[in-house]
DNA sequence: ATTAGTTTTATGTAGCTACATAATCAAGGA
DNA sequence: TCCTTGATTATGTAGCTACATAAAACTAAT
């Protein structure tokens, strides 16, 4: 009786081999989930389960009344994880480290006012500093930090604790945005991440908010060679 | 009867603010589900879902019998969508262009073969093309595909429908590998993108794969400025 | 004490039903 | 013809039950 019971996952793999195999071709409509799950013999949970989750790769598309159609022009959804610094560094192997550069309540500039959208901090703790892995330079940080919606950061040591790690485990955002970019190294970041000037560098900019209230913009600069990877 | 029917998204949120509040600190461990169904006066599916998905953007964690856990170390999680580049280009307003470079069969070079792991095949499609927005060059793609898993690329008019264009809608992948960093441009590439040589250029690399046959590697290098964006 | 085997338990998931909701489509009216 | 309105319909989802499964906790044998 149990015995084919079907997971929505072996559903999720053959409907995504029709599609594969062009039994429903880009574009295509599909059947009913009521239809599909009486064809494989399951229930219509079952189906929209494993519906849901080729819509959310972004292989199909979905629409109330509408129905199910294969997408004609499937995008590339990639899963991207950013631990914090410490535990990246310290997955490859190597001896993390961390030195605060510089901390400096500074009146906001324009363009970080900006990447916080509705609510514009006056001022906020600048705070620069730089991870090292094996004692080399691995990522500058150029940070921001709002005083209003975490003034408890002006009480840490961040000199000891690096504001990535005390934000991310005391300041949980419920939003952010994620900008990803290649700059040339002036002569003050290549000095600073022991490289020549000219070097291109891959940039990681996020900013993170509390609801509406912003948390933090960063400028993570990392060294020549940075790889970003995201598996599937 | 309906009035105080949850949502799991309601739930979650919830569950999500007390985590936030610290109610439950970083390390610490949740209720079972059930009994947050009990406190929430909701059904412990509901209280699943909620879990699953916040689970998924990386704030809990879940064992079988161990329970839930809110991460100590709780990762960034972002979803990046990459869509077909003529369709990125339209989205801006822009007028997309496409130029093929060239076209060849040739061995496949062992650093190309290395980024398919299991497979590797003898000899591949090499296609060199140039995506243009309003005219001016937008990305540079230089790609590899396999002749053995998707032999009907040799027919297709590579000067007229982009080899992307293509594979994406005849050739859609189980798996894939996606790589981000940054070059700095060569003179032949600055030549080709009408840039400078020496700018920092952020560069997409992509293997795709249907199980584990070999589809395709592409190296998408853009141009100065070009961003990468997420949103949550 | 250590290990192997067994029980317990919390999450995971399939199937069912009932209802909610968004889109579409068709009918009717200005 | 156009617009509004209402019926229809396919997906979305909550609640329930029953069972699956992984892992921890416990027990018994060596």
């Amino acid at each position: 009786m149990s015995a084919d019971r079907q997971s929505w996952k072996d559903i999720r793999d053959r409907i995504r081999d029709q599609i594969l195999d062009r039994t429903y071709a880009p574009g295509d409509k599909l059947p009913r989930d009521a239809d599909i799950a009486e064809q494989f013999g399951c229930a219509r949970t079952t189906v929209q389960r494993a519906m849901q989750d080729l819509s959310d790769t972004g292989l199909i598309e979905r629409k109330r009344k509408g129905g199910t159609h294969v997408r004609a022009n499937p995008v590339t959804r990639a899963t991207l994880d950013i631990p914090i610094t410490r535990l990246e560094v310290e997955e490859t192997g190597a001896v993390y480290g961390y030195q605060l550069i510089d901390r400096k309540v500074l009146p906001t500039p324009r363009e970080v006012a900006a990447k916080f959208e509705q609510v514009e901090p006056n001022s906020m703790l600048r705070v620069q500093a730089l991870h090292l892995a094996d004692h080399k330079p691995h990522i500058l940080e150029d940070r921001w930090v709002s005083i209003e919606t975490a003034p408890e950061i002006l009480d840490v040591d961040l000199a000891r604790e690096s504001a990535n790690e005390w934000l991310v485990r005391n300041k949980p955002y419920t939003r952010f945005d994620l900008r990803i970019y290649a700059i040339s190294a002036d002569a003050e970041t290549a000095r600073m991440l022991a490289t020549e000037p000219g070097s291109a560098l891959l940039v990681l900019e996020r900013t993170t908010w509390i609801g509406t209230d912003p948390i933090t913009s960063v400028r993570s600069i990392t060294i020549p060679g940075y790889q970003l990877l995201t598996k599937s």
